[in-house]
DNA sequence: CTACTCCACAACCAAACAGTAATATTACTG
DNA sequence: CAGTAATATTACTGTTTGGTTGTGGAGTAG
């Protein structure tokens, strides 16, 4: 099998998804996507995680620019949906070693 | 379980590491410390990535301060790897994800 | 000691970015 | 058609950040 980050291109595309993670209010928009069981739309988007519409629209175009979420409109609104396993599996793996660092500095301080 | 991003403290944890991977150069280091299997000093990191020293050095401090990078010093010199498996396991998941969404865009167009 | 290597750090500049406010567009309703 | 709700876009501002240059310090060899 290839190497994951094999060529320029694959670096690239993957540093712009990894920074479209890289931003609190977008990772606010997807724990509200991830827990919300229905599909929202931006305005409901916008009103859980706290921004603004005009933020709101522009972070969600990011996230779907990058794939990690999809867009499908119905009608008048446009309702926004977590590409799943693979939003949830980074944020885990990610949350996951984010406690055991915090776990391991707090029993390195006794 | 408790949801992976479950107060701010966290997300902003989350994103700061997110952050760290979302560069191109930062990239090119962890490329560079996953494909060679001898550990690196900081001379042979830049040089491999193609960075200047006190570039590579401001991007290696930001890998160690979100604990993707360990260092160990050794006289002189700093050798620097990659924490395993989150860094591999990080980059096989959005790897996987960029291939697969270019190859459906390919199929798309025909 | 001197000289050299490796690394960290500060100051600086230019580009990118997040947020806001205002406006434009699209789609539905009466 | 007018009116309204939902979303997109534009222009602007303040902040952040990647990269460079230069410098200083810690360790090592001669």
């Amino acid at each position: 099998m290839k190497p994951a980050l094999a060529n320029d291109t694959m670096i690239d595309e993957v540093s712009c998804l990894f920074g479209a993670l890289g931003d609190a209010s977008r990772l606010k928009i997807l724990r509200t996507l991830l827990d919300t069981k229905k599909p929202l739309n931006q305005g409901g988007v916008a009103e859980a995680a706290g921004l603004s519409q005009a933020n709101a629209s522009k972070h969600l175009a990011c996230l779907v620019r990058v794939g990690l979420v999809v867009r499908n409109p119905e009608g008048n609104t446009v309702y926004f949906t977590p590409v799943l396993p693979l939003v949830s599996d980074l944020c885990d793996l990610v949350c996951g070693h984010v406690s055991d660092r915090a776990k391991a500095s707090y029993h390195a301080l006794r």
